[in-house]
RNA sequence: CCGCCCUUAGCUCAGACUGGUAGAGCAGUCGACUGUAGAUCGACUUGUCCCCCGUUCAAAUCGGGGAGGGCGGACCA
């Protein structure tokens, strides 16, 4: 494969690259090492998902891979997990990735896992986090941080910490690239700024767009109308797209079109498979699609009505998914013990 | 260490001065209308009024104590 190959590979289906020329150099040198982090908070839905379909893109593109689970970071984001359950979040995060991975058609034990309190805490790392939290204004951090952190009228001091840690992660884990959901941005361009004055370079930032959610704008992880979790059954994966936010002819806003640009349709084309709707007679009868292009042509010359689309959609989202759901219900525990006030 | 303010529906808050066991907006649920959803109409649901003790026939409301949160002052050899 060429550069020019690894370089598409690489960037498909993102929101944003920062530089591409950069990049570009990185492939030309070698095998460029990427990561992407988790905070382990609340429970995983298919919006993680659709990230991880890129990390088979950067294994297939000759990439090191590494996934951080950033145990540490998701108490300091307003204590979204509380300290005593990092471990048991820590786990299922951890093996719901790497189920995701595989479903994604990608090699989960390619990829390297560390957790964030491995080392976040040694003393070079510690030492480098008071330096940069002596330079850097709190305004500074909370626009860094302003996308991902949590809002609050008594904002604690460990949302501002936060960007901070997230950048000299880049460093300690010695990433060229760093990739992101889109909401990630304002961290790594500060991370882009002054990580070479805390030992380490300036990454790539790869980002990822965000989806919208089922229920029109955001996908919001509080509303679970808006979300396809992991765990939900094929019956309530298809109740929650029958309801979803879908109107005929439109691509904006739709995270129905969106959910099977970015996950399905490149799960699918991994195993080369097709998309098959099925529409009664009176409307035209069955239709097959072997690209999302031609879907979306489809959906908005008004051919392909959302009533349609939405029962087939809901049927192969949960098909993709389905892999990482029954990992879940072999292993109970893991969710049991990470959220003990829901599965109690 | 001292002082002041806040705590009522899932969320944002009104009601407290002048006691009669609670309201609005948003959200949510359900119908109608669209071959989906949304929008729009129509209807509906929701509460340990932060906790404890006291006064009273009666306390979200008054008094005392406590908890949590916010703000300010003081201290700065």
């Amino acid at each position: 494969m060429d550069t020019a190959e690894r370089f598409d590979l690489a960037t498909r289906n993102t929101a944003e690259v920062v530089e591409e020329s950069e990049l570009e150099a990185l492939f030309e040198e070698g095998s460029p090492s990427a990561y992407i982090g988790y905070a382990p908070t609340g429970e995983m839905h298919i919006g993680h998902f659709t990230t991880m379909r890129k990390l088979a893109d950067f294994l297939n593109a000759g990439m090191e891979v590494t996934v951080l689970i950033a145990d540490l970071h998701a108490h300091l984001d307003d204590n979204k997990s509380p300290f005593e359950l990092l471990d048991a979040r820590s786990a299922y995060y951890r093996e719901s990735i790497e189920a995701m991975i595989d479903a994604a058609g990608a090699d989960a034990d390619a990829i390297e896992f560390v957790r964030g309190s491995d080392f976040e805490l040694d003393e070079e790392y510690t030492l480098e986090l008071l330096r940069m939290a002596a330079e850097t204004t709190v305004s500074r951090a909370q626009r860094a941080g302003s996308e991902v952190v949590r809002e609050s009228d008594s904002p604690k001091l460990g949302s501002l910490l936060y960007p901070l840690m997230q950048t000299l992660d880049v460093g300690a884990l010695d990433a060229d690239v760093a990739y992101g959901g889109i909401d990630q941005r304002g961290i790594y361009m500060l991370s882009r700024e002054v990580l070479s004055d805390h030992g380490g370079q300036a990454p790539v930032c790869i980002l990822a767009p965000l989806l919208s959610g089922l229920s029109g704008g955001k996908m919001s992880a509080s509303d679970d109308a808006s979300k396809v979790n992991l765990t939900d059954d094929c019956d309530a994966v298809v109740e929650k797209l029958d309801g979803a936010y879908c109107p005929a002819g439109e691509r904006e806003d739709n995270g129905v079109l969106e959910y099977l640009e970015y996950l399905v349709f490149p799960v699918i084309a991994e195993r080369g498979a097709e998309f098959h709707v099925e529409r009664p007679e009176e409307y035209g009868g069955d239709l097959t699609y072997d690209s999302y292009a031609d879907l979306e042509a489809d959906f908005r010359s008004g051919e392909l009505h959302p009533a349609d689309l939405k029962p087939a959609a809901g049927a192969y989202i949960s098909r993709v998914i389905d892999p990482v759901r029954r990992h879940l219900r072999e292993r109970p525990e893991l969710l049991r013990e990470a959220y003990p006030e829901t599965y109690d």
